[in-house]
DNA sequence: GTTTAATTTGTATGCGCTTACATTTATTAA
DNA sequence: TTAATAAATGTAAGCGCATACAAATTAAAC
């Protein structure tokens, strides 16, 4: 008579190298497939003893239920996806790393993509996270090819927008009003005294949260009776030597500002170091704002006043957001998180003999 | 008489509002579902009319393969999965976006996630990307707990180690010798004429890369005679403020480095822009050395000697690494990058007057 | 114009899992 | 105790696709 006991049911199924599956777990347990997709999914509803015998065979059988399989019979993936302008900027890094923690404790995993700021590359992505199947999307921003919400929502796979938020928004998002935020720049700024501003912007084509932050500059100075001439407003890409140049190049206009607003910190850091690196004085001669307050702002010397984004918690927050949309729950659709003007040492009042 | 053109077809099928199958795309085409699914994954084995009646089919019914049936039909996710360390640190930032902009190239979704330099957790994190059926794993670094390498050889799933390389690896490893290229540092600082030296690391037991650059400095300076006392050699995450807070250490010792040496430039920017906040002047009274060369360190006053890693190449042929593997193509196991030491101003010879 | 070979298409099975439903077993009420 | 009810388990039917194999079509060779 031969008996096989678990042990050697596993070396059996080894030799033939191929991943167990929740039949032969069954086999080895004595139990239905039934059951043992109960002690995986639902283990409250198996009696102990043998929810313990299957998990036995489980471990004892290095059983992995198959991912494609599990997707097709439950509709699921367990994978969310995102599209972010790019990695290789410390904007988005603590967000990201914030929204793929909790994914993570939530029993989902993150398929990250990247758009380069590119509005058809970033419906590409989204077509290929529909694609791979994912339960749920993260975008960046509030303006996306309308051809994208009209896919997820065929698919009825939920989605949120982060970075930004208006109440008036039609999609779910979770983030802050940048048009509002980038409007206390400024007005710090004219409270110090100053009158001749310049800003140095990302690229507002192709980024809804520049334009904001722009246009949020430009109408709190007007509202102060100041209008910004062409020239003061740089456009270029979020990289330090980008941020250096714009400087350069406003320092040597014929009237240079005394206050240069940067809408990221990547940019009011170039513009820091641009001075540093020309013995230009800050905020002696020239003040300089940022905005994001990435972690080297605030050890710059002098350092960088700039707006501080909660981006964990945004990133925390969107992530819960889908988690509870993919539980049926209906969370708050619009949710805007405060941000704070972090008052430090590159901004001062205008030195008037300059 | 009835007949439906495929016009009302797909508009039958958007009220019934579930997304079209292979199957609905045949009975429009008026093709069986293999010949469908020729046209999709090997569309020249189709003549060419029935091609794209097929094609039209497919556009006319917003047709979208369902991920989960073609994973357990065809074996095959389409996804690659990475655990790196940490997204909040630009260390691996442009790593990454290259590693994924390839694997988009190739037809391959990221499933990226984080182990926060925890060995435990980033098993727990290849177990994850193993259940969601990965096609190919990138981990960061040499060492790794060894029953990762056990499931994913069981499984036959391709892996590649990144961020380092050693010629005896025993695994496909795409990067660079950090214990070699750290030993350039001490030799150019020994040939400015240095004799104090004082190290601050990244934390060397949870990360070999770490672990290998200190090594490396501190067998460089044993070979010129120099051995460094335990209070010269500080650890501490990699942060711009703990950067700084070793740097005042460093320099309050009762002999204090006229050189420093930092495993990584997170680190080295902290401890410059330390020094800048103290009004210690660099390189006049210490010399500073990173590793990395991050897009800030060019861009610092004084600009920063580090050691450059060609990051993007590295996520590029690691990318195409697994991707090879996955097409068959046994590409070369270990592959080694070239690093460069970049001279920059913030090393120079010792004041002796100092 | 045949015959044979090469190419294209269709048929039908199964990938490994979840789940509705049927059946069995345990629990409670009478 | 027995009947009625609740809980646990099993049975079996797909989920939507890829692909081996068979059948039909086309092209090439004779």
């Amino acid at each position: 008579m031969i008996t096989y006991d678990l042990k050697t049911a596993a070396n059996i199924l080894n030799l033939a190298n191929k991943p167990a599956t929740q039949g032969d777990v069954a086999k080895a347990a004595g139990v239905s497939t039934a059951t043992v997709s109960r002690v995986i999914n639902q283990p409250n509803s198996v009696r102990e003893g043998i929810r313990l015998q299957v998990q036995m065979a489980i471990t004892e059988l290095d059983y992995v239920a198959d991912a494609g399989a599990r997707a097709l019979a439950s509709k699921r993936s367990r994978c969310i996806g995102a599209v972010i302008p790019t990695l290789a900027n410390a904007i988005f890094a603590d967000g990201i790393e914030a929204f793929e923690s909790c994914l993570n404790q939530a029993g989902f995993s993150l398929m990250l993509t990247t758009s380069g700021y590119d509005s058809q590359h970033e419906l590409t992505q989204v077509k290929t996270l529909i694609e791979r199947g994912v339960d749920a999307v993260m975008l960046v921003g509030l303006n996306h090819d309308p051809l994208i919400y009209k896919l997820l929502q065929q698919r009825n796979i939920p989605y949120v927008l982060t970075w930004a938020y208006r109440r008036d928004c039609l999609h779910p998002c979770v983030g802050f009003n940048n048009y509002e935020a980038a409007k206390l720049l400024p007005l710090h700024l004219t409270s110090l005294g100053h009158q001749r501003f310049a800003v140095i912007s990302g690229i507002s084509e192709a980024n809804d949260r520049a334009l904001d932050r722009l246009n949020g500059m430009k109408d709190a100075l007007l509202a102060q009776g100041i209008r910004l001439s062409k020239d003061t407003i740089i456009e270029c890409t979020y990289k330090i030597e980008a941020g250096r140049e714009a400087c350069r190049a406003l320092l040597n206009l014929p009237s240079p500002p005394t206050a240069i607003l940067c809408s990221n910190d990547v940019l009011a850091a170039g513009a820091l170091l641009e001075c540093q690196a020309g013995g230009i004085k800050v905020p002696d001669q020239v003040s300089i704002a940022g905005f994001d307050d990435l972690a080297l702002s605030a050890n710059l010397t002098p350092s960088l006043t700039t707006m501080h984004i909660p981006f964990k918690l945004m990133g925390q927050l969107s992530a819960q957001y889908l988690i509870d949309r993919l539980a049926g729950i209906s969370p708050q659709a619009q949710q805007q998180l405060q941000v704070e003007l972090r008052l430090r040492h590159s901004t001062a009042a205008p030195n008037n003999q300059h």
